[in-house]
DNA sequence: AAGCTGACAGCAG
DNA sequence: CCTGCTGCCAGCT
């Protein structure tokens, strides 16, 4: 209970909420984009804590850097984050994206200075 | 207040 | 190529 968005928090579910559909992202992009290079694992704690705000962001659209679904175990159901990527056309294996190189989406290089 | 945890990432062996 | 250690920062106990 209480606070559960920080100023840190609210500023990656801006960027994961951009993530458009079909494409995804990895927690590093995200920390690098928002100027903390090794914040990736905030940017992980931040999805752990996205379930409390609204309106729910795109979490399962955030892998890691080899593109595996890290985070699947915290969603309602352990295969709902590979449901849910292959319903976008994301071709996943063993927990792992296949054309992680096509669907990757770089908030440094797609939102570089064009942030609303 | 102090220590532990964590949906990561980079470097060394 | 794989395994292990370290850094990072906010939240929780």
């Amino acid at each position: 209970m209480g606070k559960v968005n920080t100023s840190f928090f609210q500023k990656v579910y801006e960027v994961v909420y951009q993530i458009p559909f079909g494409r995804v992202s990895t927690y590093g992009a995200i920390a690098h984009f928002l100027g903390t290079s090794r914040g990736a694992r905030m940017v992980g704690w931040a999805m752990n804590a996205s379930h409390n705000i609204t309106p729910q962001i795109p979490a399962h659209r955030v892998v890691n850097r080899v593109g595996l679904l890290s985070g699947k175990a915290q969603f309602s159901s352990p295969n709902l984050m590979q449901q849910l990527l292959e319903n976008e056309g994301i071709k996943i294996k063993d927990d792992k994206i296949l054309n992680f190189k096509q669907v990757f989406w770089d908030p440094s290089n797609e939102l570089k200075a064009h942030n609303g």
